[in-house]
DNA sequence: TCACAATACTTAGCAAAGCTAAATACTAAG
DNA sequence: CTTAGTATTTAGCTTTGCTAAGTATTGTGA
């Protein structure tokens, strides 16, 4: 498994983007979130409740997604839904834009021939 | 332009990869990787010297790089010339690797359709 | 009943790396 | 001799992912 320095860096800023995204595609909450990311990444963004929790306070506190508690329906705990807001929709495409042009632009400078 | 803080996030790692790259394809100097990393990405990797020179000097302590001085050749001050090391080259490969397999997956999470 | 597992959220503190800003030094040109 | 261009160094800040630990609720099985 690879976990190294190098691999945790180059998830800075996109595992934001990621929790965006998901939220913007389907209203959820924080639990279910972890299980989204590491089952439709191959394993690669498998977080602990630790990382994902204080994006999720900061998207907030930024006003990209709202939040309301539901009563733990059948058996489990109370939880918080998460909701994208307008500016978070906005903000979801920009910085999908973003990242497109930015993969673009490694992607150019690691492709140039050797000398 | 876009440089606020989802842009600078995304720089982490891809930053030193592309600087790793760049020495393995050339020996050369910290002043001009500035160059180099300013115009082969359309000025997104715009860099001060106060971001490249500790990329540099964290890539020697890890035996990525080595360093020599050479006089300044005519005009200039004297240059540091880094050059890579064999375990630089095999790191190299590594990280494009795994770049390539960050990239493919984060990618496929952005793709997947909109309920 | 009561302990336990599963679900779910919270918080504190650390480490890595990019950013700004400023200082130093050498050479050529005016 | 002053200024501009080249080149390196260093200090300190900010953001964000990481580990680790803790709290609370509910259903299940001994």
């Amino acid at each position: 498994m690879m976990d190294d320095r190098f691999a945790q860096q180059l998830k800075k800023g996109v595992l934001e983007m990621l929790v965006l995204k998901l939220i913007c595609r389907e209203a959820t909450y924080g639990y279910d979130l972890l299980s989204k990311l590491r089952d439709g990444s191959g394993g690669l963004f498998s977080l602990k409740e630790g990382t994902l929790y204080p994006i999720l306070y900061r998207l907030e506190d930024e006003g990209m997604i709202a939040s309301s508690w539901t009563a733990g329906e059948g058996r489990t705990a109370p939880k918080k839904i998460y909701t994208a807001t307008d500016t978070g929709r906005e903000e979801n495409l920009r910085r999908q834009i973003h990242w497109r042009e930015f993969t673009l632009a490694v992607d150019a400078m690691l492709r140039e021939e050797e000398k």
